[in-house]
DNA sequence: GCAAGGTC
């Protein structure tokens, strides 16, 4: 068995890969790597006290309680191996880190360099080092470079304020989160006697409201005609269709006056023609989230299975560290290495082959704007991937080839854009050519629409008119969210980080809230009654605006401005408040209607549509407010088509796909006379 | 068992 240095500073990584990397940063040599409990640490003899580089597995220790019910503020940490099962792998690296701080002489955290790293190095020095003989070492990046600076200016002590912060961050996602799902399930327990489970959070609960609130908006949807004139003409034995330039017209009447001064003209006249070139830049590097909307836009898979599947290819050592933000791509990464590695492949030699030729050795990658304190953007090793599954090789195949356009040339597009005039009316004819494909060689994943060849088209040329006439379009109700556009959703909101947001989206899923129909993401009962007690009786749980407001005061934290104990007394002021209040007044109605969307509880006076509970005319909120609404749209109906009986708009709503659901439920009750509603 | 945040 391997002997321990006599002397040695222990310096703990957030991971083992990290771990690596320092090692490799420190050492002249290679370092020697040493194995206890099946985990590899490493020794490096750089000065005359040597370091032994040992990791974390990310958090070792959780938040936790031996209490029950609500409210609840009394918690500790604990290993997290000995609380969720899901973590028994954390325990050999728990247990290593134990026994290396016995007898180290000194402690560097050298965990990543943000609020949950410093947390990590903390707790684990806390438990077993010494706090008194810590240092930090602060690195933006794995890079030699980097870390060989941040070992060379170590600082004397932990950076107390950034640990404070992420601390403080633990504990306020704690108390709301435990405290808001126990009094959910202890609704349900007071009016049903059942015991179900139930969350709530600072990221889950708003993304689940976002999606009640899209998705009542679209079940309530009704679409407003839109007329607009629409020619064909021929140009050298095609025929094209002209883009009406006036503003579409909101009554058909008017389209209609339109069209009969445009069937008395034979042609269009072109006034001005004008030739352009479109470039499209190569796309920027991969983060996780590019990653996940690409993957699910060609391969329809979820963001959290794009994820499991590039944390297998990194585990494989196939592709870099997944979980980033960053579009960027430092020199550090060495591109050609990787380059020359990639062309050994046979499935990528043309590729690089070909790129190597057209770059003329200059590789630059296009970098996006987008950034990560820790991590550079996704790229691949060049290591060739053995044994991979179908779903495997499709996510490496597309971080290659993105990889690879990156590095290559825009895409060049000729257009032609043509204004025309018929009488007095104005129209526009736009047309692309692909000239250059550019990265479009090696990332075909981009549809654009283009012509094979553009027509030949000068000033004063006159078009024949094939055909004229107005066309009524709907306006349509934009937004719906699949678990793609979600996680884009909570990106762009910057709720939850690149690791947790696919996690916390399948939760919703699993709590039973939403559900998969056609591939677009529906609410179920329980997730409506969830969300409406939410607003009601924990508002401030519900917006991402909670999420602005802990990220304000942990930077007051950091900044010194603030202390921990008053961020985390101040939400337990509220909570306490809110809560008890809840307990005592609220949860038992709450708990009914929880119980009635689970069907626990019979509703005695069912909607006429639906299984909900009836307000006004045997219908239930939501098909009341449907109600109401076609009344109101008739009006606008009626105002565009000049005249048009009841039910024949309420045969077009009910067959139109663009109109929200219960609408169309409400129309077909009303057509089917089991509703008796009259216009009035 | 409940959060959100790390990572094998």
């Amino acid at each position: 068995m391997f002997m321990l240095p006599r002397k040695y500073v222990l310096v703990i990584a957030e991971k083992p890969k990290a771990a690596l990397k320092i090692a490799q940063a420190l050492s002249k040599v290679k370092p020697v790597k040493h194995r206890m409990y099946g985990v590899p640490y490493w020794v490096v003899y750089h000065s005359e006290i040597p370091y032994v580089i040992a990791s974390a597995a990310g958090h070792l220790f959780a938040l936790t309680t031996s209490e029950h019910g609500f409210p609840v503020f009394k918690y500790y940490w604990v290993p997290v191996w000995a609380v969720d099962k899901e973590a028994k792998y954390t325990r050999p690296y728990y247990l290593v880190l134990k026994n290396l701080c016995k007898y180290a002489i000194a402690f560097v955290n050298a965990c990543d360099y943000d609020i949950e790293g410093s947390v990590i190095g903390y707790l684990i020095i806390k438990e077993f080092g010494d706090l008194g003989r810590a240092y930090r070492a602060k690195f933006s990046a794995l890079t030699s470079q980097d870390l060989r600076q941040a070992f060379r200016r170590l600082s004397k002590g932990l950076d107390m304020s950034m640990v404070e912060a992420g601390l403080c961050r633990h504990e306020l996602d704690w108390i709301w989160g435990i405290n808001v799902s126990r009094a959910l399930m202890f609704a349900v327990k007071i009016a049903t006697g059942k015991r179900i489970i139930l969350s709530a959070g600072r990221v889950q609960s708003p993304t689940l409201v976002e999606v009640v609130s899209t998705e009542k908006q679209r079940n309530l949807f009704i679409p407003t005609p839109i007329f607009n004139i629409n020619v064909n003409v021929a140009i050298g034995g095609r025929t094209y269709t002209l883009e009406y330039l006036g503003k579409p017209f909101t009554r058909k009447k008017e389209a209609e006056e339109v069209l009969k001064e445009i069937k008395k003209e034979k042609w269009a006249i072109v006034e001005n023609v004008r030739y352009e070139v479109e470039k499209i830049k190569p796309p920027p590097p991969f983060n996780l989230g590019d990653l996940q909307a690409e993957a699910s836009k060609i391969y329809g898979f979820s963001p959290l299975k794009t994820q499991e599947l590039a944390e297998q290819l990194y585990l494989d050592a196939l592709i870099s560290y997944p979980r980033t933000n960053s579009q960027k791509l430092p020199l550090t990464i060495g591109y050609e290495t990787i380059m020359l590695k990639l062309k050994e492949n046979p499935e990528y030699r043309n590729y690089v082959e070909n790129l190597l030729k057209e770059s003329r050795g200059v590789l630059k990658p296009h970098e996006g704007v987008k950034t990560d304190p820790a991590h550079p953007a996704i790229y691949p090793t060049g290591l060739r991937p053995r044994k991979l599954s179908v779903d495997q090789q499709k996510i490496y195949d597309l971080i290659v080839k993105r990889f690879l356009a990156t590095f290559s040339a825009d895409v060049i597009l000729h257009s032609i854009t043509v204004h025309l005039r018929i009488t007095r009316f104005k129209f526009k004819l736009k047309l692309r050519r692909l000239y250059l494909k550019g990265w479009l060689k090696y990332y075909p994943f981009l549809n654009i629409n283009y012509v094979e060849n553009l027509p030949f088209i000068g000033k004063g040329q006159k078009l024949p008119i094939v055909r004229a006439r107005v066309l009524t379009t709907y306006s349509r109700y934009g937004k719906s969210y699949d678990k793609t556009s979600l996680l884009k959703w909570m990106e762009s909101v910057n709720i939850g980080t690149e690791s947790t947001r696919a996690r916390i989206i399948e939760n919703l899923f699993s709590r039973g809230y939403l559900k998969i129909v056609g591939g677009k993401i529906e609410v179920t009962p329980l997730g409506y009654a969830v969300s409406e007690i939410l607003e009601k009786y924990f508002k401030d749980l519900t917006s991402v605006e909670l999420t602005r407001k802990f990220e304000k005061m942990l930077n007051d934290i950091r900044e010194g401005r603030m202390k921990r104990e008053n961020v985390v007394l101040e939400s337990k002021n509220i909570l306490s408040k809110i809560l008890l209040e809840f307990k005592a007044k609220a949860a038992e109605k709450a708990g009914i209607e929880l119980g009635k969307s689970l069907k626990y509880i019979p509703v005695e006076n069912k909607c006429i549509i639906c299984e909900g509970e009836v307000v006004n005319m045997k219908l239930c909120k939501n098909h009341l407010e449907a109600l109401e609404n076609l009344f109101k749209q008739y009006k606008v109906w009626v105002y565009a088509y000049g005249s048009i009986p009841w039910r024949e708009y309420l045969k077009k709503v009910f067959s139109l796909n663009v109109s929200g659901k219960w609408v169309r439920e409400v129309a077909k009750g009303i057509l089917d006379k089991v509703i008796e509603a009259n216009p009035q």
